[in-house]
DNA sequence: GCCGTTTTCGGCCCGACTGTTTTCAGTCG
């Protein structure tokens, strides 16, 4: 790896992360202090999750604000920015043939093993060092060393192929593909007449935007049976099978990880398996603190050499005998939900249920757009919005495109589309004597200097709009930052920043920008920012979100509908809301209608 | 190497599973 990825001052934080990571496994082969081990780790899956490069933590002096991040790696970090070399990192990584770093992306060989293996069976090619494994492998050259046996080779046989196929962990999959397969899993699993209770969760109940493995626990009655049900779900290979669980590997590359327990204790399960993984370290050294040590089994009390352990049927429990409120899922991310359960601030969290309207829907009205149209009308819109009991809708086009109007006929058409929907809005709500309302509202596009796609006398025919960025993804940050501000104040009728980073899972990174800059600005302006609902977006990301909450910035959650099935994923935004800490008052589409068209229209 | 709702020193989450071993090391979540 580091022949291709050399230590630079460019590095973002993911190389950064994968770093750290490397210098933990060689510390972990040179049997350093096991802390120091963590302590790298720890900075890496910090660094990974951070909202803004390291480096620009770094260029506003702020790189100590970190967590987990201490003098020792700040100084290392430093000189690394500065001078583009670190030779603490570089000295530590050439300690060992860097064909091992490889390897490690390989499952069940880490650290150790990947030493043994190279430095025994001289694999010193870091390009080939996976095929030329799977080479000696086959050659039963593995077996024959010290610590490995025939089982072991075989093992590293079938994950080197499995890992060749399309590396499974590496492609996470979006919440509501996950949804599907855990449904289709759940209703599987209850169809086993042992199997009482099935619940999702890890990352899934969580709600993460994007989801790697997938969670399961049950109660069950027959504890071996039901275990044997589960692993005769269609599936490539079954992983491990113990007493207690089993984990198998989907045909599609899912590994569903299922563990059983008792009703007595299910509540300390469910706490464990929901994790998040630092959610729960944290919380097991605050429980230390007080002598108690927290396992899936309950809560063991420690007094001299007398351990007691207590076990919960529900989670509410577990968490109020620590002392704290029960803590929502979503907020289980070591982001100070902890510190705010123990003081009663959690707070209550905005349901679906809250949500009167969206203003994000594309119809196939016509308007010669920069960018796709919706493909249902707006009366196929109004009956879905009326069958979801909301009070209003936002039809949101896209701009007429610039490249084929003039600024006059973009005037016209928006005049025109204008005088459309409310013909036909009003036929519509006569036909069908519903109190809905709409807003005739336009999704803009930021231009790459800064500009809007349409001229200020179009704004007379719109209620208001929603500006987004759709094109010149590559600028700076500096550029971004500036261009994105420089639209939000051309006119008042703007009143939201649409799917703000620009991001498509999987797919697209989102665009740099100083965040707290751009907000402070929205929060001054009365802006709310988009959190957008479609799977593929979720954009405002979540981390972010509870960032500009912080900054006293009002939120919109829309769904960015190209067709009306499309507005069933406002469930997705609601849960980037969760997870972003936000209550029904941070939202303005939980607002009712004469309040809303007040605070959109001045109205 | 990091960090503080008992600590600026002395701690650092907890358990399952597998394989190669006869009591444990390595890996994983």
């Amino acid at each position: 790896m580091y022949a291709t990825m050399k230590v630079n001052s460019m590095m973002n934080n993911l190389q950064l992360a994968q770093l750290f990571r490397d210098i933990a496994a060689v510390y972990e082969i040179k049997g350093e202090n096991r802390f120091r081990i963590i302590a790298y780790q720890r900075a890496a899956d910090s660094i990974e999750h951070l909202t803004s490069e390291a480096k620009d933590y770094w260029d506003d002096g702020k790189i100590n604000e970190i967590p987990g991040i201490g003098p020792t790696i700040a100084s290392h970090l430093d000189e690394l920015f500065r001078t583009g070399h670190a030779k603490h990192f570089e000295k530590t990584l050439a300690q060992v043939p860097s064909s091992i770093f490889p390897l490690l992306l390989v499952p069940g060989i880490g650290p150790k093993r990947a030493y043994s293996l190279v430095t025994e069976l001289s694999l010193l090619k870091e390009k080939s060092v996976i095929d030329d494994l799977l080479q000696k492998a086959v050659l039963h050259k593995v077996a024959e060393l010290p610590g490995f046996g025939e089982k072991s080779e075989e093992e590293i046989i079938k994950n080197i192929k499995t890992y060749q196929k399309g590396s499974i962990k590496e492609v996470r999959i979006t919440l509501a593909e996950a949804d599907e397969i855990a449904n289709h899993l759940k209703e599987y699993l209850l169809k086993n007449k042992t199997v009482k209770r099935v619940d999702v969760l890890g990352s899934l109940r969580r709600r993460v935007a994007t989801i790697g493995d997938i969670d399961l626990a049950i109660i069950a009655d027959d504890t071996n049976q039901a275990i044997d049900h589960f692993c005769h779900y269609r599936n490539e290979k079954i992983i491990e099978r113990g007493p207690t669980g089993a984990s198998i590997l989907l045909t599609n590359g899912r590994q569903v990880d299922m563990r059983v327990q008792d009703r007595a204790s299910y509540g300390a399960m469910l706490q464990y398996f929901t994790g998040s993984k630092n959610h729960n370290i944290r919380l097991r050294t605050y429980a230390l603190t007080k002598h108690k040590s927290l396992s899936e089994y309950g809560i063991k009390t420690i007094k001299g050499t007398k351990e007691t352990i207590k076990k919960f049927a529900t989670e509410e429990d577990f968490y109020h005998d620590l002392g704290m409120d029960w803590i929502p899922p979503e907020l289980r991310e070591d982001r100070g939900e902890i510190e705010a359960a123990m003081t009663h601030q959690i707070p209550n969290l905005v349901q679906k249920t809250n949500i009167l309207g969206d203003f994000h829907i594309h119809t196939n009205y016509n308007l010669e757009p920069s960018h796709d149209l919706g493909t249902n009308s707006l009366e196929e819109i109004l009956d879905t919005a009326e069958a979801m009991e909301y009070e209003y809708v936002g039809i949101s086009d896209h701009n007429p495109s610039t490249g084929n109007h003039t600024e006059k006929q973009i005037i016209e058409i928006l005049k025109k589309r204008k005088s459309y929907y409310e013909q036909h809005f009003y036929s519509w709500k006569k036909k069908n004597k519903k109190n809905i309302h709409i807003f005739i509202m336009l999704e803009i596009d930021i231009l790459p200097n800064g500009k809007l796609a349409i001229p200020t006398k179009a704004f007379e025919y719109i209620d208001a709009a929603i500006i987004s960025v759709h094109s010149s993804f590559q600028q700076t940050r500096g550029d971004m930052t500036n261009r994105i501000k420089s639209a939000l104040i051309c006119h008042p009728k703007i009143k939201i920043l649409g799917h703000p980073t620009g991001r498509l899972l999987g797919k697209r990174e989102g665009y740099e920008v100083d965040w707290p800059e751009i907000f402070d600005l929205c929060a001054k302006q009365n802006i709310a920012i988009e959190i957008n609902a479609h799977p593929y977006r979720l954009d405002l990301p979540d981390a972010l979100v509870q960032t500009a909450k912080k900054n006293k910035v009002l939120f919109a959650i829309n769904t960015d509908s190209h067709d009306k099935e499309s507005m069933n994923f406002m469930s997705y935004g609601v849960d980037v809301a969760r997870r972003g800490w936000l209550t029904k008052d941070d939202i303005i589409n939980t607002m009712q209608y004469n309040k809303l068209r007040e605070w959109l229209m001045g109205k």
